[in-house]
DNA sequence: CTGTAAAAGTTGAGCCGTTGCACTTTTTGA
DNA sequence: TCAAAAAGTGCAACGGCTCAACTTTTACAG
């Protein structure tokens, strides 16, 4: 009974999804900021205390775990394609990644998830910070693929300014040429002083 | 009486110092989130209603206005000294402004100050937003120091990571170390691009 | 099975920052 | 002198979030 354990977590992970689903549902029907957490928790029918031992904000309501995220960022650097630089493989995966924290990427809504909360504060906000939590996992990947001490400033500083990159891809109306542009800074920047690809 | 307007001007002023002198005075005191607004009021001997009538936000208590910051970004980028490049004006001027977005600089506890503001996560990312709401302002200002169209993605990006950097900066143990990698990174990416100083 | 104690779940009351409203007092300028 | 503007006040309320207490469910010993 180690993985699959028992019928308790079932009645919860099943409350847990239904206060994500009714959440989706009505932040993308009323918007954001038009509906309080008692909305959600009334719409799951439970209270809206259990609604937070569930979710430790309104915001994470919107977002699943983010722990695959570090390892795929840290695998990005790690497992990148041969000859191809840090700077263009952090571009590409952010690229790609750029969509698949939603809670799920094949919801026929999915565009107007994004687009919520692109335009939400909050939920800019928190998304934001999901990213830069792992900023120090990836300077050090980024340290350990150059063979750099692990607390080289050059490798903080890429890894810092690959994932501020995000913001400003985001927001621009054409991602993919901005993503061209900013890590074309990084990566000129990047090769000055590290030869090695 | 366009400058010195009355004496009525001069109690606004008066109950906005009181303020934030409390607000200083207890928050460094018993720690930011120790006190409650209603604490600083108190203090100051005025209700909840009229502080939120002064401030905007419990954050604003301990910052001044930030419309000189807007200026002084973008003149450190015009009147920068000939023969120096826009990233090395910029790294100049974050360094030295670092220490002046507080509410009294000659204050002899300012040392206290700025490591509660770093300490504390509410405080630290408003500053970080007033930062941030100049970017536009800069990229702008890079735009036409360069004789770029308005839109241009490369300054765009410049203006982000030069501002993004200052969170790099003052979270490091040696911000003048930082500094000068994080800018070693960008001077190099962005000179590539524009041979022009 | 049964009894029991820990764990999980739930609840309502309440804190904190913030806003709106209705109202009094002060200042200003005609 | 008078009226309009502005500053301040108290109160009630809202939204996000937490706490202490209570009820159910599960696990396990006998």
């Amino acid at each position: 009974m180690t993985e699959p354990t028992g019928r308790r977590e079932r009645k919860k992970a099943q409350t847990r999804q239904s206060l994500a689903d009714a959440a989706l549902e009505l932040f993308l029907d009323r918007g954001y900021d038009q509906v309080g957490v008692k909305d959600v928790a009334d719409a799951a029918d439970v209270s809206v205390t259990t609604l937070f031992k569930h979710f430790p904000s309104k915001e994470a309501l919107v977002f699943d775990q983010d722990d695959d995220l570090e390892a795929a960022l840290v695998a990005a650097v790690r497992d990148r394609a041969p000859g191809r630089s840090i700077p263009q493989a952090l571009r590409e995966h952010i690229l790609l990644a750029r969509t698949q924290l939603a809670v799920h990427a094949t919801d026929p809504r999915f565009a107007d998830f994004t687009r919520m909360v692109r335009e939400t504060p909050a939920l800019r906000d928190y998304a934001h910070r999901m990213w830069t939590r792992h900023e120090a996992a990836l300077a050090l990947a980024i340290a350990e693929a150059v063979g750099a001490p692990e607390d080289d400033l050059g490798c903080a500083a890429l890894a810092h300014f690959a994932l501020e990159a995000r913001g400003l891809i985001l927001r621009h109306p054409e991602p993919h040429r901005a993503a061209d542009e900013a890590f074309a800074l990084l990566e000129h920047g990047w090769t000055a002083s590290h030869p090695g690809s």
